[in-house]
DNA sequence: CGAGTTTGACCAGCGC
DNA sequence: GCGCTGGTCAAACTCG
């Protein structure tokens, strides 16, 4: 099945009449002679008919999607209302390794282990406390990428440094392990491994969070700020450390688009009627790139899709 | 030459 | 205590 839409949101000319009697006239211009040839041409009418009609079909649908879309919109605002937001104060990430050491995350491992032993008062609660603070600080990223693609990439705007890959027990393909070297002092950490279940799918968990802005941010106040935050935002939505977190290259490339598209008309920003035009047009040209497309359709995917677009 | 990556060794937690 | 496993270190290596 060819799956190339090639959608049109606003009718276009081949609804009219005038066009097709320009058509014919070309045809004249042309030296074609329509009399002879009065069975192609009018079977090629009947063809811009044909065409025309589903085209206006096809329009249809998308005022209906369109339609659709704000509905689900302000559905999901509702829900995303109603999802209470955990308190987000503890600041300091702790590994079981470095337990001991809560208020010296930052310093290096051996510092850390030197300290440990002057401080061992944990107990049951204390560990669970902590095993809950570190459980409320882990998110995770679906990225799809290339299943080609080993090298474990995950490209989130923050800058990464490698310091360790393993290849564990039960996953099939290894895992990667980044610190975050954009500030020195960032406590953050990544695991990049690909999804048993998909291969082409990369899961990234964060751990922690950064003591520093986006570093897409600070190109934003720094410089080129024009047109809609999403444009500086990158691929990945975080909503709550407390929720799993969800990335989509279909929002991310929509997005781009999007501010590739609002950089076109001068640096203008489109209003809300525009930018939801702009959104169906990227969504029926999504359709044919098919994987992007598939993944937003699975409900938490979807979420995630239409958080990121609102 | 410096920054980043690779990779084998090491360490700590956990279950038995 | 022992072995398994995940996480980290750090020397060697690569690349711009």
């Amino acid at each position: 099945m060819d799956a190339s839409l090639d959608l049109n949101i606003k009718p276009i000319w081949l609804l009219d009449e005038a066009p097709k009697k320009e058509l014919e006239r070309n045809f004249v211009e042309l030296g074609l002679n329509i009399s002879v040839k009065e069975e192609k041409g009018n079977s090629l009418v009947e063809e811009l008919n044909r065409v025309s009609a589903e085209n206006k079909k096809l329009t249809e649908m998308l005022t209906m999607m369109c339609e659709n879309y704000s509905v689900l919109r302000s559905q999901v605002m509702n829900y995303v209302a109603k999802i209470p937001r955990k308190e987000t104060n503890n600041t300091n990430v702790s590994k079981k390794r470095r337990a001991e050491c809560l208020g010296n995350c930052s310093s290096n491992n051996k510092e850390a282990n030197g300290n440990s032993e002057s401080i061992s008062t944990d107990d049951d609660s204390m560990k669970k406390t902590r095993a809950a603070t570190i459980k409320s600080k882990i998110s995770r990223v679906y990225v799809r990428t290339d299943p080609s693609d080993t090298s474990l990439v995950v490209k989130d705007g923050y800058q990464w440094r490698k310091y360790g890959q393993k290849v564990t027990r039960d996953k099939p393909s290894p895992r990667a392990y980044f610190n975050c070297s954009f500030a020195p002092s960032c406590p953050v950490k990544k695991k990049v491994q690909r999804s048993v279940e998909d291969q082409s799918v990369l899961v990234s968990t964060y751990e922690g969070e950064h003591n520093h802005p986006h570093p897409s941010k600070l190109e934003a106040t720094s410089g080129s700020n024009r047109g809609m935050t999403m444009s500086s935002a990158p691929c990945s939505v975080s909503h709550s450390s407390s929720g799993p977190t969800t990335t989509l290259e279909l929002a991310k490339s929509m997005s781009t688009d999007y501010a590739k598209a609002s950089n076109n008309g001068g640096g203008k920003k489109m209003d809300w009627p525009e930018f939801q035009q702009f959104l169906v047009q990227q969504m029926a040209s999504s359709l044919t790139k098919g994987p992007s497309f598939e993944a937003a359709l699975e409900l938490p995917y979807l979420e995630e899709f239409l958080m990121t677009i609102l």
